[in-house]
DNA sequence: TGGTTTGTTCATTTTTTATTGAACTAAATA
DNA sequence: TATTTAGTTCAATAAAAAATGAACAAACCA
């Protein structure tokens, strides 16, 4: 799944480490159990943790943080596309505008084709705009 | 879009290249317009027109093909779940078979958190199985 | 037939990306 | 206060991915 979206694969590893065990492990288990570098593993559980695909919890009687997966697609698909969807849809609209504003210009002429081109672009963008809210609510609670 | 996917930036160039063309486009078209090699461009190509996302086009008194870009989010979503997320789906079916299976067994005894997490995946799987269907109608014909 | 155009393939090279590990900070303990 | 433990940072390195370009094939043409 994280390859899927493009995201490197010891990220996949981390995540499944912690899916796959029936206890929540520390930054040192984890380097342990996958053989990586405590680098690594702390670079990838940052970038899990603060997209919300894991989460910490407290051991009694341990000083270090332990980690456990969060398992609603909810946190999943929803930190994903918060974080990388949403940005450039909002960024999208300064775009177009400018886009629109670019085609406008005599020596484009009025083309068709560019300004049928520009009006996809705009349709794809709406599209997203108004599916966005509806996938993260299909995604539950 | 393309990188949001995973997917190389020279076929997010070269499609890119094409929708800003007011006219199709053949191969050294885009190597040249792009700096980049007729390897490259033959490579990138050829991805984009097996999952549907540039087609040729016949250009009168040329010998060359020449390439416009599909427009249509059907044509763009719809080839990348097609390619890209069902063949995960389908295999997820004997994968998720075996997993029970080990689950199942006496060492393993039966943990209920190991028994959460896989109803999980169970859950996650059903989910998008039913969800493709709908998603291929939303995006329309 | 031989030459030209168009496009592909794939071993090599380049570029990009991810990983390592040593040096560091901060907090807890003794 | 000194020492251990937990975790981070980031420059250097290693690994992975993408681009190149030369050699090739296939279709067309003269």
């Amino acid at each position: 799944m994280a390859q899927l979206v493009g995201l490197p694969k010891s990220i996949g590893q981390i995540y499944g480490i912690l899916f796959a065990s029936t206890s929540p492990l520390n930054l040192e288990d984890v380097a342990t159990r996958l053989d990586i570098s405590k680098g690594s593993a702390s670079q990838g559980l940052r970038f899990l943790r603060t997209n919300g695909s894991v989460s910490v919890v407290q051991i009694d009687g341990s000083r270090s943080e332990h980690f456990v997966p969060e398992t609603s697609l909810r946190a999943l698909v929803g930190g994903f596309l918060k974080e990388q969807i949403e940005p450039h849809l909002d960024h999208g609209v300064d775009r177009l505008t400018r886009l629109k504003e670019l085609a406008g210009h005599p020596e484009h002429q009025d083309n068709p084709v560019l300004r049928a081109r520009i009006g996809r672009l705009e349709s794809w963008h709406k599209r997203a705009i108004s599916l966005l809210p509806f996938a993260l609510k299909f995604l539950g609670r």
